[in-house]
DNA sequence: TTGGCAATCTGTAACGTTTCAGTATATCTA
DNA sequence: TAGATATACTGAAACGTTACAGATTGCCAA
């Protein structure tokens, strides 16, 4: 046991993996130059910089995370906070391994920070900063006016946002270009002669809803066609919902000869409730729908889509959140995808 | 600076979040004290010990992650390792949300750590035990020779593998009875009459495929079905590829009318084949395939389905690396999930 | 020769926690 | 009464890191 203790002391213990101390005795240096060293400070002289990293990577020297975290604060960890019920499946997946992609070149790890239907959204963004528990933080379903954003900026805790707010602040974050995907959906349904349109559009709150909407009557004043209420529902209603509601729509008088939808499972809901009431996509009716993953036309190929990638949204945020964290001007951390063409696969008018 | 120093020693410091220091000032007591008196120790007075927690609770103390960690070593972490771009996309929300919904009431954090199909499957692994960066890991794509089970098990991580094993070795896993499924499918085909079916296979290599084979097999006789074979492609592979080779086999003279399906998505692309040869779901042939959500019956209702919980699986797994770090026997902490009824939304026969 | 200065390197303390080895007091035993 | 024992508490050290405030050396100007 004196012995163990002596080796310790003497960063020689053979068991455990290496640290500072080790490498200060391999090298015959003090721990302070050895860290000092390995971050490439000026006042090393070069071989001995050169030394201790030849050392370190031999070894496999790793900087021991609780150490540094608990020295400097810096956890090097990002957290992204989803919401357990209401986010989309594939939004869920491809937005991790976007993050994970840009992450796994750096120090820095994800944690998965849930919150749950019942849970105030502020709980878990009060938790990371209060506790410090990561360096920055990612998340979604953001509104126009969005406490929690302006909870992190009055703190300092460094963040993107997976859509944009509009309170007068600048802050990083990725959005997709919602308005003019709503245009260019109306303008394409209007080529293919449908003039009365109906909107499944995101749950009113979030701020891309507005967009949506926007863009959506924007279009219709410029293709001069008109809109078919449906905002009783939201993509954020069940399948079944959603389904019970389109076929009620159909079956009035009054019924839409084309629909716009922002998620594709909720398509599925929609085209469901049109085949209930009778009707025939693609002839009696068309769809635009947004969608993450290219499956939708093998449902039904008549069915129109545009394409988001959750994928690259996750590693605009995940750049966004280090670049903040590095140093970079918020405002410069911002940015837009732009949805690419209304796509096709198998159309009877096409 | 003088006086910001005396206040930091006594603990009275006014920012900052409390630590032991802040609690041991304001109840009189030493730090030892107050640490123990946190933990339900024995050898604290009754009394002490509900006062110090009552302060505790009253300001709000959390201990620092990075003070426990850097000195028991501890990182109330569990790791869940995904495979980037494998993974079954609800299986990654769900188990994630799942394994959330367990470590929510919890002092356990979630970390994602993902490998890509480049990477050797084992890299991250060895990160974590090496790095000491999780209490606990939980990994999927289990194989039944596998090498970061035996890995883990030879360096005393604890684990959960979803999915079992056979390396005459037991540890905690939660697996769905894909042998139960791949029987109650085939017995459900024969009941309406179908008697040459082809079975889409998991990934073969992982343990589950064999688990899923032997059963499809074992009812094939009972029923006294035959096989038509359809293992030039597995769920693993690209939603194209299963649509054109269904095809091809759906246009041969000796071509299956019933299917076997271990994914949702690959079922969508078996049905695309079948309609690309011209062939009807329901009147040709019929799908038994498993789902993880309940979507299948709006792409055609003519599917049947059995549903496969892969929230459920996440809360187990959870639950049996807690398990096994509390001290649990890995015996004690495995668990299988039978496959229910398969379900017809609306099929022809009834 | 002396002092000054730049270039390198180093020891100490601190981050917040838990463990170890105590100390002080009260209570029991003989 | 003396000693033993149980009870309740405490300070110091350590985990691995970095920041601060030096310390040592060599070299050059005056």
């Amino acid at each position: 046991m004196d012995k163990q203790r002596r080796d310790k002391k003497e960063g020689a213990s053979a068991q455990g993996r290496p640290t500072l101390k080790t490498l200060a005795f391999m090298t015959g240096l003090g721990v302070t130059t050895v860290s000092r060293a390995l971050k490439d400070a000026p006042e090393i002289g070069a071989e001995t910089r050169r030394r201790v990293q030849l050392v370190a990577k031999q070894i496999g020297y790793r900087p021991n995370r609780a150490g540094v975290r608990l020295r400097t604060g810096r956890t090097n960890v990002i957290s992204l906070v989803l919401n357990t019920d209401r986010e989309i499946m594939s939004f869920v997946s491809d937005i991790i391994y976007g993050v994970s992609e840009v992450l796994a070149e750096t120090p820095y790890h994800l944690i998965v920070t849930p919150y749950s239907r019942s849970q105030d959204p502020m709980e878990p963004i009060r938790y990371l900063v209060e506790t410090g528990s990561a360096d920055g933080v990612i998340i979604s379903r953001t509104q126009p006016n969005d406490p929690r954003a302006r909870y992190m900026l009055e703190h300092g805790m460094p963040f993107a946002t997976h859509g944009r707010t509009d309170m007068g602040v600048v802050h990083p974050y990725h959005d997709f270009d919602n308005h003019a995907f709503a245009i260019e959906a109306v303008r394409r349904l209007a080529s293919m002669g449908r003039r009365k349109l109906a909107l499944l559009s995101p749950p009113p709150g979030l701020t891309y809803y507005s967009h949506t909407l926007n863009g959506f009557a924007d279009a219709l004043s410029e293709v001069g066609a008109s809109e078919i209420p449906f905002n009783t529902v939201s993509i954020d209603h069940s399948i079944e919902q959603i389904r019970s509601r389109t076929a009620q729509l159909m079956r009035r008088e009054n019924r839409p000869d084309g629909f716009v939808s922002s998620a594709a499972a909720a398509t599925l809901a929609i085209v469901a409730g049109i085949e209930d009431a009778g009707l025939k996509l693609g002839r009696d009716v068309d769809v635009v729908s947004k969608q993450s993953s290219d499956l939708l036309h093998l449902f039904r190929p008549e069915l129109l889509v545009v394409n988001e990638n959750f994928r690259l949204a996750g590693s605009e945020l995940a750049r966004s959140v280090l670049g903040w964290i590095g140093g970079a001007a918020p405002g410069s951390l911002q940015s837009l995808s732009l949805p690419g063409e209304v796509l096709a696969y198998r159309h009877p008018a096409g």
